[in-house]
DNA sequence: TATTGTTATACTCTATAACTATA
DNA sequence: TATAGTTATAGAGTATAACAATA
């Protein structure tokens, strides 16, 4: 569990920084995949894809769905085919054009959804539950900063 | 690009919180995926095996580096068959005990990791140089909270 | 020509379980 | 019996590229 030996060298504080973050985030996320698991039988990524629905009650394109999961297109395709077969989703067609769709939720889907978030959220709870209500604001707004660094470095030309 | 729209319900910090974690640590490792598989030809599990192997010049035996990269050990096996069939590693026997292995760095592993670690520390010292000294060690120390708790948890009898 | 979405394919990463050899 | 490590297998997750239909 000592992920975070690997530091070295003269930048050791940045280097720590992201060990650690990344065995967090690990450690936290092999923790809701295996529950979602045992307890949904589903995975993170279709649990992902319902949550974005979830929010967007008259549906959404594959492409935006696509790039609010930061994967690719072929990937969305394959989770979508999944929970329509399973009667989660559905596929409605946009009107104006024939090439486009949007995926909603069905009701059965929300209802799914709906008791696996709130399992999800008591989860996502305790693991932050070492820390105050000013720090998580705290760890959320210093994140806040590396994501903006992350997304604008992501829209520069490349280096 | 907004996971974090996945929040909703009634203890929306600690989820907001979660999913803001998620997507930064995705967006830095798959920056951090794509460069060394560009400049170096490499993984991040055989970097980080080789990372382990270098704060340990005696070696590591298998069930240790396992450990320590937080996978099972059959992966460990493949990861490291590799870096054998490139002389990057080798394996080394313990004395006293015929089953088992240490492996350890061989010199040109030692040095192409030299050159892979300076250019991945440059790379991890940029994403996180929208940051202050301060808020480094701010974020290093509430994220070792959440370590903890995480580390605590799985170390209890199954919920 | 460009865009939307699908299909086909391949590779990385991982876990599980059965297995061999040694303790 | 237990432990160290390997092998075999399966599945999640992802990217890339070629493709069809429509714009």
């Amino acid at each position: 569990m000592d992920m975070e030996a690997r530091a070295h060298s003269e930048h050791p504080e940045a280097l720590r920084l992201w060990l650690r973050l990344l065995t967090c985030t690990q450690l936290v996320e092999k923790q809701l995949r295996s529950r979602l698991r045992e307890r949904f039988d589903t995975t993170l990524p279709r649990f992902d894809l319902m949550a974005q629905l979830e929010r967007a009650p008259e549906g959404l394109k594959m492409n935006e769905l696509s790039r609010r999961m930061m994967v690719t297109g072929g990937n969305v395709t394959g989770i979508t085919d999944q929970l329509v077969q399973e009667g989660l989703v559905d596929r409605v067609d946009v009107e104006g054009d024939r090439r486009a769709y949007r995926v909603r939720l069905t009701a059965r889907g929300r209802k799914q959804f709906h008791d696996m978030a709130q399992q999800h959220e008591q989860w996502v709870v305790e693991a932050f539950g070492g820390l105050s209500e000013k720090d998580v604001s705290t760890l959320h707004r210093l994140l806040g900063r590396v994501k903006e660094t992350m997304v604008a470095r992501s829209q520069e030309p490349a280096a």
